[in-house]
DNA sequence: GTGAAAGCGCTAACAC
DNA sequence: GTGTTAGCGCTTTCAC
């Protein structure tokens, strides 16, 4: 270690008394190809070892105008489904012998343009834009500068989208709700359900027509004042609910709760309440996270199929280009946990399940209750 | 758009009728000291946006042989803590005008190794090594590449550390619970106070110490069968507590968890109990996730002050060269939950608060083991 | 089998 | 005020 500064080649090729390019192919593994001689290739490694010499990545990815950097923006890490989200694209980019680079953006456009500006000029191979804001924005700088990229999560028009099933994922989390509520209260025949909580974005759009779809074939009329698209949020969530609560004077028969966001809000609201008035309600919840499960009341969750997300996308990437932008849907898990959450008969029956090309989305079994 | 290529300074050059040195100093902002008419920049800076050039930073930085980029490992995303503290990293980075690279590792040491060594080639300017399971090695590297380097979570005895002050965090959350234990039961004289979760680990090994002291100080005789450093898995843990529940034929009076990820394993344990006999036992927990606030019974949590710790570590780096392996702790903040924590008063008396956040920030010597 | 040389896109010293 | 030039560390013909 002589100097200040890292060893290059240069230096090993002069220790080594050889050549800056046989060095090169040395280190980069492509000396066999060179026909280098393996006494040559084996003490040129042994001094790179010695200097602890690390190949200098930007100068490489210079010269072969390619850096080996996948980048991916999101909203936030803090929120599970989007750290597995982002955990699943980290391991999917080592598989493709990428290395990954994950930014969150906080849900801001500036933010997000500046990120993707930034990671292009990084040169990332390619870009994932998950639960982008403006996507289409970020599709324009991108193909502007000639970078392939999908929208994950949340679509957009100018570019291939790997969402979820958000509408099938309703239907069912819906079907699931209201057999718990029959089950519940097998008499009643006028009952109340709930929709709380997300933004006027696609995938809320989705999940609404998908729980008034489900509703409408269960025979319910079903009332405006039902849905609650009060933002994401928990505090807006929780007042959302506080407002149907005051206007019942109860909860409603049944309850969607549009992301856990929205569930912590509506979690805070509940816990004001009596626990037999809680569990008299029938909850589900559009994502999923593991503490939900332990909750003293039962909550039915649609889990998110990130790996087969992040699969597909890296499947658009791979292939030819594809025209216009298509929206590949990727379905969603069911799970039933908590208390008393004895129902496993019944979830699933008003939707029937799809298979997937990613594999078949798989409705779990209920925990053992107490 | 004409060709397919990306557009260099010397394209914009070219149709400015200009060197690529003055569209170069138009370009990053080095133009008034040049002192380029106003014209000039103007007329070059239209052209990059026509045709949306960005600059090249795998060029730039090798140029300037620095890379602008900041990195951090990470045992995983999909917790709370260290996706909190990627976050903090994030945002601190950015105020730091550099590009924030955050990888996970899964604690797997190769992984971690191979990590640093390709942030290393990507010339970052410096590296965040968070909660690494040997950071010794990984400091051994980066100090043979001369990278400047700063171990944050776990400590290591080759660089600088910024950790919580788990001892101390763990001699008031034990306050706060045995305070508990006492309100709950206050005839008792024998209570029994069991420590789950963890590995034999630094911070593992700071937080029972803290958790013997406190104990020691307050009377107690504490029984070898009460530590039950199980590892950090939550079925490891909830085996744990079953273990402990078998053997007293009851919950213990008092509970240290240690980490958010075996009080999974508590919860799901503690979920096949009656609600009373929970909420007999004071239950405490080393980290911090909200949903453990929405359960049915009252946890004492203790939250890492993940802000503090990463602005610590980003001063450490910048500031002069240290000498050594310094330790810096930060302070914990404790936090009291759930349905019947009105024991808010008791909460602090044990151990005295201080006055916290990143001025109280200490260096110590590293503390004796168990 | 190996070396010499050009050049990836940019910056910074030095010209003029 | 602006252009010329020489690299940063690497890969990749092409030459021998």
């Amino acid at each position: 270690m002589p100097n200040g500064k890292k060893t290059t080649i240069y230096d090993i090729a002069k220790e080594a008394r050889s050549s800056a390019s046989t060095v090169a192919s040395v280190l980069n593994g492509t000396w066999q190809k060179r026909r280098i001689k393996k006494s040559t290739a084996e003490a040129i490694q042994k001094i790179a070892v010695k200097r602890a010499y690390s190949p200098n990545l930007q100068a490489r990815g210079l010269r072969k105008s390619r850096s080996g950097l996948v980048g991916m923006i999101i909203p936030l890490l803090e929120y599970r489904f989007f750290s597995s989200l982002a955990e699943a694209f980290e391991r999917a980019a080592r598989a493709e012998q990428l290395y990954p680079v994950v930014v969150s953006t906080l849900r801001d456009p500036a933010n997000e343009q500046a990120t993707v500006r930034a990671l292009i000029s990084h040169n990332v191979e390619a870009l994932f834009l998950a639960g982008a804001t403006d996507p289409d924005t970020l599709s324009e700088i991108c193909r502007r500068a000639r970078v392939k990229h999908v929208n994950v999560d949340l679509p957009g028009s100018k570019a291939p989208s790997v969402i979820s099933d958000n509408f099938q994922g309703a239907v069912r989390l819906t079907g699931a709700i209201v057999n718990r509520m029959r089950s519940l209260d097998p008499a009643s025949s006028r009952q109340s359900i709930s929709f709380i909580g997300g933004a006027p974005d696609y995938n809320t759009q989705q999940r609404l027509a998908g729980f008034r779809s489900c509703l409408d074939e269960a025979g319910f009329q079903v009332d405006p004042s039902w849905l609650q698209v009060s933002g994401y949020e928990s505090y807006l969530a929780e007042a959302a609910l506080r407002g149907v609560y005051a206007q019942l004077g109860k909860l409603p028969d049944g309850l969607f709760v549009n992301s856990t966001t929205a569930f912590e809000g509506v979690a805070r609201f509940l816990q004001t309440l009596p626990l037999d008035e809680v569990r008299a309600c029938a909850i589900g919840c559009f994502d999923w996270d593991l503490y939900i499960e332990f909750l003293n009341f039962p909550v039915i969750m649609v889990r998110q199929n990130v790996h087969g997300m992040i699969a597909e996308a890296y499947r658009i990437l791979k292939g030819p280009r594809v025209p216009g932008a298509p929206i590949i849907l990727v379905p969603t898990e069911m799970i039933a946990t908590g208390k008393q959450s004895s129902d496993e008969d019944h979830i699933g029956h008003v939707a029937e399940q799809r298979a997937s090309s990613i594999g078949a989305a798989r409705t779990t079994k209920p925990r053992r209750s107490v």
